[in-house]
RNA sequence: GCUGCUGUAGCUCAGAGGUAGAGCACUCCCUUGGUAAGGGAGAGGUCGAGAGUUCAAUUCUCUCCAGCAGCACCA
């Protein structure tokens, strides 16, 4: 039999028979490794201990105490396990795919029935007596015609739909943990007492499309967490009970920021802090535009569908644009018009608007562009996916040659505000070409090559979506997360080559001659909506001073005070300062906590001592420690913080 | 849009085939109190909307609307 040499981490390493397991190797290095392995890692590769070994590689045995192979492992065992266990429960139930996400897992099942919160408990239940019973998991790889015969037998169609979509030469790999039997790409524990029973738990059901595809079966998904002891599950349980606390929808309410209402689904009634968030937020934001070289514009929010026809929308996103008809009694004829969803297509019009020259590029035309979109009801949340909005939207009309050059800008220029904003670091995401898509191999060379050298020259850290660009050209997305870790694309950079054609804008060359501008989409918030949102989540509500739509109560402790507190009102109002007076009759510890509660940075309270002094105690929201300091001190701090960043000396 | 769940006072939630409850918030009174809820009284609801079953529906059934979770979508 021919060998084969295997690299140890240490940089040892070993000849053995060529078909060796790592089960094998781990029990010829030490009995106890032998029995604390789990898995390997062989290469790159997460290889089950049954696996034979064909070639030389490097490998490394995995044991329970490292941490990625082994939750890699528990939690795809218990998705098998819980397969098992509703199949076990309901043997009518078809089975489908159960991989591992963050944190657990999920596995998604035909049954005509839904699964019930009382169904959980039951299928955990079960799913414990399997863990019990300690049944051995093994493997073999079949061929694909015995495969799908096996499947057909068992009438389990979405078996035999997946062996046919494996590629040709990938083994047929099939497990059983106890009699129990499922096609899997593995690896798996060695037996199922070795998933730890008490540190998962199943969390919801909801439906999702067979093979993610809207048109086909709607199945049930169950998700499940699991850790490698209870410790670490409560501590993840903890977590989300943390994070639901951050949730915009809640502190909106809490902090009095915005409602919404059946009458308006997807659509935000900015209560008066919520608007001065975001009034101090477009105010930061049009000096940052102007800085960098922005012309703000302004366009209709009511446009005929001509327009739209002209661009392409209407034809790919008319199911998703409100439209309005206006009718004989109003026009002569009858038109249809639509609620703008997006600004290009106006902002090629004012570029349309007398001749412009190489020399007006690139020309960048900003605006705080109100849209609507019919979103979809099931992708409506909260402020952060709404049918109304307003993007700080920007469109750059330039040459090819400056695609380089106006991306690293931006990209510049993005990074500044997001760090001025308390996002030191956010994902960028990078999509390319799709299938079908309109402009030349070469220009989209061209472009892809200039979206990411300007990327890399600020990171390295690019998630690719090799063919998600869109048809008329590559993108960035700059992705930041919720307080539940779900993404939200806020910032984005596109080339497109296609709307200036199909709107037919030009400007005349250095030749003489008139040439197709490129035009470059972009937003850096994104939306307003959805960033505040993203802004309330990540800070808790406790936003940075100069963003908090209350930033000072001063409250007084007995009523002798309430001249004193109007004074001080006063003096932070000048200096710049959002103060009110809270003067009712409330104990001081009331006071506190309501102004707490509603996540107000700083009160200053005031009584008899204050007035005396002509001083201020202040208490910061979070601390439970006071200072005292004077009217002047206390003016010119809070003065000084309720500067935006952008204008602090 | 799809699957499931939910919808009762401003908020958080209890309740039940016979006509509605709590805590907080709100209003008034007492209290002038030193850093996360002082005490008392009062007011507040077409039980998401419509239809059906029933002597009787907020409760049961159906349809619609909205919200939540996930899926799909996201120019």
């Amino acid at each position: 039999m021919s060998q084969i040499s295997l690299t140890f981490p240490d940089g040892s390493k070993r000849d053995f028979d060529k078909g060796v397991t790592p089960a094998e190797v781990a029990a010829s290095i030490s009995k106890s490794l032998g029995k604390k392995a789990i898995s390997a890692t062989l290469g790159e590769a997460h290889w089950d201990l049954q696996w034979p070994i064909e070639e030389d590689a490097r490998i490394a045995i995995n044991t329970m105490a490292d941490d990625a192979p082994a939750l890699e492992l528990i939690r795809h065992d218990l998705a098998h396990i819980m397969a098992r266990a509703v199949q076990e429960i309901w043997p009518d139930v078809k089975v489908t795919i159960g991989p591992v996400i963050e944190n657990g897992w999920y596995y998604d099942f035909d049954r005509a029935e839904p699964f019930t919160p009382e169904d959980l408990g039951a299928i955990e239940k079960k799913m414990k007596e399997i863990i019990n019973r300690r049944d051995p998991v093994t493997t073999e790889v079949w061929d694909r015609e015995r495969a799908v015969k096996y499947y057909e037998a068992n009438n389990e169609p979405y078996k035999v739909e997946l062996i046919e979509a494996i590629p040709g030469n990938d083994p047929i790999r099939m497990y059983w943990h106890g009699h129990w039997q499922d096609l899997c790409r593995g690896p798996h524990l060695q037996h199922t007492g070795q998933v730890p029973g008490d540190s998962f738990k199943l969390m919801s059901v909801a439906g999702a499309y067979w093979r993610g595809d809207s048109d086909r079966q709607m199945l049930q998904r169950i998700y499940g967490v699991a850790f490698k002891n209870r410790d670490d599950l409560k501590k993840h349980l903890h977590m989300l009970e943390e994070a639901a606390k951050r949730d915009h929808r809640k502190l909106g309410r809490e902090m009095d920021l915005f409602h919404m209402q059946e009458e308006a689904p997807g659509q935000i009634f900015w209560h008066p802090n919520g608007w001065k968030i975001y009034t101090t937020l477009q105010d930061y934001m049009r000096r940052q535009q102007t800085r960098g070289g922005y012309v703000e514009v302004n366009t209709p929010q009511v446009v005929d569908r001509k327009l739209w026809e002209r661009s392409g929308h209407w034809e790919k996103y008319q199911e998703n644009m409100f439209i309005v008809e206006v009718d004989e009694e109003h026009a002569r004829e009858k038109a249809i018009n639509a609620l703008k969803p997006m600004n290009c297509p106006c902002h090629v019009e004012i570029f349309k608007q007398g001749l412009k020259s190489y020399r007006d590029l690139p020309l960048r035309m900003a605006e705080f562009g109100s849209c609507a979109r019919y979103e979809p009801s099931g992708a409506l949340h909260g402020i952060m996916r709404v049918r109304g909005f307003t993007q700080d939207d920007a469109h750059i009309f330039a040459t090819e040659d400056q695609i380089a050059a106006e991306t690293e800008r931006f990209i510049g220029f993005l990074a500044g505000i997001y760090r001025d904003l308390g996002f030191p670091s956010y994902k960028i995401k990078f999509s390319d070409r799709p299938d079908t898509r309109a402009g030349s191999d070469e220009i989209w060379d061209k472009a892809e090559e200039a979206l990411l050298t300007a990327t890399r020259k600020v990171t390295n850290d690019i998630e690719l979506n090799p063919g998600e660009g869109a048809f008329y050209g590559p993108k960035l997305e700059f992705v930041l997360t919720d307080a539940i870790g779900r993404d939200w694309q806020c910032g984005t950079f596109q080339v497109d080559f296609v709307l200036p054609e199909r709107l037919d804008a030009h400007y005349i060359g250095a030749d003489g001659n008139k040439h197709r501008p490129v035009m470059l989409h972009r937003a850096t918030l994104g939306s307003f909506e959805r960033f505040i949102g993203i802004l309330i989540e990540e800070h808790a509500g406790k936003l940075p001073f100069w963003l908090a739509p209350r930033q000072v109560v001063v409250a007084s402790i007995t009523s002798e005070a309430d001249d004193y507190v109007a004074y001080v009102v006063e003096t932070l109002t000048r200096a710049g300062v959002r103060a009110e007076a809270d003067i009712r009759n409330e104990k001081i510890n009331y006071k506190v906590r309501e102004h707490s509660v509603g996540k107000v940075p700083v009160i200053l309270a005031v009584g008899h001592r204050e007035v005396e002094e002509r001083t201020v105690t202040v208490r910061r929201l979070g601390e439970k420690q006071t200072q005292v300091a004077t009217l002047d001190e206390i003016t010119a701090e809070l003065g000084r913080d309720a500067t935006p960043p952008d204008l602090r000396a």
